[in-house]
DNA sequence: AAACCATTCAACCGCCGAACG
DNA sequence: ACGTTCGGCGGTTGAATGGTT
């Protein structure tokens, strides 16, 4: 680390001095321009380390420590939807940065979503109608209706069987009064074969990490839906999750896995 | 105490898409 | 239409740290 380049732009860690000129600079000159944050700065770094600095680390409201329960299980939700979408991943988890998500996913999850696959893929073989889940997985209109359950305290419940006409217009808006829209999302969020195992490597994980009696007893009950608990927690709310965010319905518009 | 191995995480790299001239 | 620049992203690396033998 630390090493001097023949331009002068400095690599490796960043030291204390660098860290504070280059959090005075964004301060006085806000996010952005990050090519002429090095000069502005009086740093010899490139734009690219100045900007990944201070996303990752120089950042306010940059939430440190261990991940809570609640924060995995939304990180193994989304990401079982999303794939290594870090970024946005990160972006439903207030303070936590996607290079954050990503060692996470990396040093803790990595492993047991393996082995879960390995898992999904035993089970599929065994039962058609989860082979049927495995492929269908719904694409959604990219347009959500504000009279949308999640924004009127709804409560969605709908038949999960699904026909091949409900392919036929697939980015179709939902028309105004037309939850199935959400209903989707619901499917897929509260899917028992999506949501198997998950709750097991939480309670493990929390476990594992020496979580206290808060952590541990957050989990209780296996049937517990995760996100009920987050909006129980007050942390996050999972209507938040989705509202206002155009990157996911167009990852959603992608999400068609042809049979 | 020393050597070795495993884990963590900050930082770098290369690529991509958008914006602009 | 094309080339260039920039911001942003995901994959990967490697130093630091902790644990084990």
């Amino acid at each position: 680390m630390d090493i001097q380049f023949p331009l002068g732009v400095r690599k490796g860690g960043w030291t204390e001095e660098e860290d504070c000129l280059l959090k005075k600079c964004v301060e006085k000159h806000g996010e952005g321009n990050w090519h002429q944050v090095p000069r502005k700065a009086g740093l010899n770094r490139c734009r690219k380390s100045c900007r990944l600095r201070w996303l990752n680390y120089l950042r306010p409201n940059i939430k440190r420590g261990n991940f809570t329960v609640d924060e995995v299980d939304l990180i193994i939700r989304l990401h079982k939807l999303l794939g290594n979408r870090w970024s946005l991943i990160a972006g439903r988890l207030p303070g936590r940065t996607s290079n954050d998500v990503k060692n996470y996913w990396n040093t803790h999850l990595h492993k047991q979503s393996n082995d879960q696959i390995q898992k999904d893929v035993q089970k599929s073989k065994m039962t058609q109608s989860t082979m049927e889940k495995i492929k269908v997985i719904r694409p959604r209109p990219r347009t959500f209706s504000k009279n949308l359950p999640w924004r009127m305290g709804k409560t969605v419940i709908t038949d999960k069987t699904q026909t091949k006409e409900n392919f036929s217009n697939p980015f179709q808006s939902p028309s105004p009064g037309d939850d199935d829209g959400i209903l989707w999302w619901d499917n897929m969020l509260t899917d028992p074969d999506i949501n198997e195992g998950m709750i097991k490597w939480t309670n493990e994980e929390a476990i594992m990490e020496g979580g206290g009696e808060k952590e541990k007893s957050g989990m209780q009950g296996a049937g517990r839906d995760p996100f009920s608990c987050i909006q129980q927690d007050n942390q996050s709310n999972w209507s938040d999750l989705f509202m206002d965010n155009i990157d996911l319905q167009d990852i959603l518009r992608d999400c068609q896995v042809v049979p």
